[in-house]
RNA sequence: GGGUCCGUGUCCGAGUGGCCAAAGGAAACUGGCUGUAAACCAGUCGGCUCAGCCUACGGGGGUUCGAAUCCCUCCGGGCCCA
């Protein structure tokens, strides 16, 4: 590991988006520490939103250092007063304490969390452990003594809040920062860590920390955020068809993963690849070439999507999932054999149906809506007008066309389409 | 506790007694072009047994031939005062 340059890594990968200070990294080469990030416990999974603050310890984590995934309890209960968002209902502790151990699994693919990984072994921590039972009165001696109210209100979380006219802040949200501020003294006095990454938008909550380790120890800690990830028209990442894109294979197949990746923007799979992906520059340089030259092969986002299911699921469920891809866009869905087919069918979204139902005959128009395909017989109807919805990849062109047991493939199966790229499959039995 | 303003479809946001399934914008979906891209152009965007009907404008109740629009009350929220 001695040979991974830390800060050359990040810097070329356009990971360092502001950083306290300039020696921040000669001393992280100088000697190993631990590095701590938060992350949101309101799910039972992470999504790709999350999947920057997951690469980028793992390589802090590649470089010797100790990463530490706190994902917050106490923290969580409140939130983070991000943006415009309205006041977060607060989480009861059965939902948060499910939330918090699936989490541990997906952090456990991007981090070591064996022994094997010596000093720099990964730990998860709750700060529910520190923060549920400090009385308020401490919390107000040992936090809420070192920091104004002036500089609180000036934070961009906050002072955003204070200009929407239809919402306020609560005095919880407001304390929010008070709370990751504490979470990252105790960390330094407790855990030896002295550098906090996150998010752009964290980059206030990480200086109160700093400044409250500063304060309280005299000791010199330091932050580094990482660039907002967006889509190439600025909007945000991390959304698809279906909402947000997790991390969680029940949630998001590993074939609607890959898929996500596949679709990403020219302009920016370059970015992507040096983001979530551990290929090195040159491999990821020549890719940037291949999206150039040839942009309409997709190598870059088939790489992009194959290293980035690999990571979050595994290597052969990124198999897999390429292997669907490539069998459901090659426009022979007819030709496939059975086996192949059947792979397919284990990866895309599927729905069942007993083989009497198909005997007589369906409309098309149920059929869909009975799979899951569109929402509704009106949204069913108003694709077909548009000429939106495929049977087996023929183009539905008659509302009342009806299905039968004619139009199965391979006598079991029937490869709905809706679009360019949304398939779902029925299995008849 | 008092005063005052507000709560509209996925989101933002008009509408203040009938012409309202509700302007406009965004998001989203589909089609066209192309490359499972972006941009652009076009269409769609509550549901159903679809030229008709049902459900919907925070909840409940009321006034009215008729209410998102008026009244009462409850819930939620903003601001000011105590």
């Amino acid at each position: 590991m001695a040979t991974f340059n830390l800060e050359a890594d990040l810097t070329a990968r356009g990971l360092v988006f502001q950083q306290t200070d300039d020696e921040l990294f000669t001393r992280l080469e100088a000697q190993p520490t631990s590095v701590y990030c938060g992350f949101d416990p309101t799910a039972d999974s992470l999504h790709v939103g999350n999947l920057l603050m997951l690469c980028t310890l793992r390589r802090f984590q590649m470089a010797g250092h100790r990463p530490i995934a706190l994902a917050g309890g106490a923290t969580g209960m409140v939130g983070d007063p991000g943006g415009r968002s309205e006041e977060r209902n607060l989480l009861n502790a059965e939902q948060l304490s499910a939330n918090l151990s699936g989490i541990n699994v997906q952090l456990a693919k991007f981090l070591d969390f064996s022994d094997a990984a010596g000093t720099a072994k990964a730990v998860q921590l709750d700060n529910a452990a520190w923060l549920g039972g400090m009385s308020i009165l401490t919390f107000l001696r040992d936090v809420g003594k070192h920091f104004t109210v002036n500089e609180m209100v000036a934070k961009d979380s906050v002072k955003s809040r204070f200009e929407r006219p239809d919402h306020g802040i609560s005095y919880t949200e407001f304390s929010y920062m008070l709370l990751q501020a504490a979470d990252f003294l105790h960390l330094y006095e407790n855990e030896g860590c002295t550098v906090q990454i996150g998010g752009s938008d964290q980059w206030g909550n990480i200086t109160m920390g700093t400044s409250l380790i500063r304060k309280v120890t005299g000791g010199l800690s330091a932050g580094v955020t990482m660039p907002l990830v967006t889509k190439a028209d600025g909007t945000k990442f991390g959304k698809s068809v279906d909402g947000a894109v997790w991390l969680d294979r029940s949630r998001t197949s590993p074939y609607q993963l890959f898929q996500f990746f596949v679709g990403a923007d020219d302009q920016m799979v370059g970015a992507y690849l040096r983001y979530f992906t551990f290929l090195d520059l040159e491999e990821i340089a020549r890719l940037d070439e291949a999206t150039e030259q040839h942009p309409e092969r997709r190598e870059a986002q088939r790489a992009l999507a194959f290293e980035v299911t690999s990571l979050v699921h595994s290597r052969e469920d990124a198999t897999r999932a390429e292997a669907a891809s490539t069998a459901l866009f090659s426009g022979t869905l007819a030709q496939l054999d059975r086996a192949t087919l059947e792979a397919v069918v284990a990866d895309v979204p599927t729905s069942s149906l007993h083989r009497n139902e198909l005997e007589a005959t369906v409309d098309v128009i149920s059929f869909m809506v009975d799979a899951g395909l569109v929402r509704s017989k009106a949204e069913a109807r108003r694709s077909i007008e548009q000429g939106g919805l495929y049977v087996n990849d023929e183009r539905v062109i008659d509302a009342e066309a009806a299905l039968s047991l004619k139009d199965l493939l391979h006598d079991s199966y029937v490869v709905l389409r809706k679009g360019r790229r949304q398939y779902h499959v029925v299995i008849v039995q």
